[in-house]
DNA sequence: GTCGAAGTAGACAGGTCTGTCTACTTGATA
DNA sequence: TATCAAGTAGACAGACCTGTCTACTTCGAC
């Protein structure tokens, strides 16, 4: 999921895409500075204040980037782990694991991004709901058809957004992965 | 929970500690400024150094704070529903509807420091550890003593952050609440 | 009454931030 | 060959940030 080449033959755009990704995520939007982008990704400042005429702007196309990674990354993982597990809650957790263990684990960037932004512009906040019910249309997808399908969607993305804050606050992944694993079979 | 009086016949540490509770917890940490605080604090910048030697002790001295009224707003929230709750799951989604609906509400002081400033001092994250750790301790004192109550309570703990998460990136509390209600009926 | 602790206002240093500007280079296309 | 889009380096403006400094005031304890 993660992208950490910049390859120098890339256009201009991908690579200050990427690099921002990489930064924002790891580092937190805040904290990331545009000249530090411009560095890394390689680029002059005015080529990124071309394609991007602002940090909100910049801000604006990694959540999508992060949007499209991230959903792609979930799909797969859950159609990969599919064979080998034959119930909704092992193979959620099954997927959940390799990210929360996967390198330079930061959590939710969504979440990050509304915990950072809030306030500054709402799109933010609207790029993130937006991310997180088509989170709950996955998982809906998952359990079998019935009246309160969606409500029980909704209520397991509850517990996997509390379960990847709790893989972010302490270093192992195995307690919140345990407890998530306690509501799902609960639930389910 | 939340005291915006600013009253200035406090002494200054007081006055100083509670504006930045304000401001750090409503605005963000690293979006509020030294300045702000001793403006609206109605203090000079001198006093303000003196009492807290550099913006991280200041922002330490806030989480301490936080701590302490947030866990004191929660006991008292949970003996004042108990008497018309009968279930914890009720208990539980009373005390946490009167936080989620009150105003200002932007989440977990304790999740939003470690979104905002992980890696700057790793404290913040021993202190937001602190206090998760406590609370799942007051969950944990709400359930039949059993094997398990600590794994149960761990889970609910789980499921309360992914609710407050909730509350805070929707306008409302609603699903949230309903969502949280869910599990906590299927796991007790 | 003297002294020291704790307060005041506000200038200042040195750094970082976003965003603009100038002046130059490169390469494809018409 | 001429043009034009897209790139480069890097200086600069103006704002804001943390933290230090000077010089003055107020007030209680001894």
């Amino acid at each position: 999921m993660d992208d950490k080449q910049h390859d120098p033959n890339l256009p201009a755009r991908e690579r200050i895409l990427r690099t921002a990704h990489s930064l924002f995520y790891r580092d937190g939007i805040r904290a990331t500075g545009i000249d530090r982008i411009i560095q890394e990704a390689g680029v002059a400042k005015v080529t990124l204040y071309r394609h991007f005429p602002s940090k909100n702007d910049l801000i604006k196309a990694y959540l999508e980037y992060r949007h499209q990674l991230w959903i792609m990354w979930f799909k797969d993982a859950l159609s990969r782990y599919s064979k080998e597990c034959d119930s909704v809650p092992d193979l959620l957790i099954a997927a959940l694991r390799e990210w929360f263990e996967s390198d330079g684990y930061r959590g939710c960037a969504f979440i990050n991004a509304v915990v950072e932004m809030d306030g500054v512009l709402p799109e933010f906040t609207k790029i993130s709901k937006r991310h997180k019910e088509e989170v709950v249309e996955l998982i809906a997808n998952l359990l079998p058809h019935s009246q309160d399908r969606y409500h029980q969607a909704l209520a397991i993305a509850v517990a996997v957004d509390g379960a990847i804050l709790r893989a972010q606050l302490e270093k192992q992944s195995e307690h919140a992965l345990e407890s998530l694993g306690l509501i799902l079979q609960a639930i389910i």
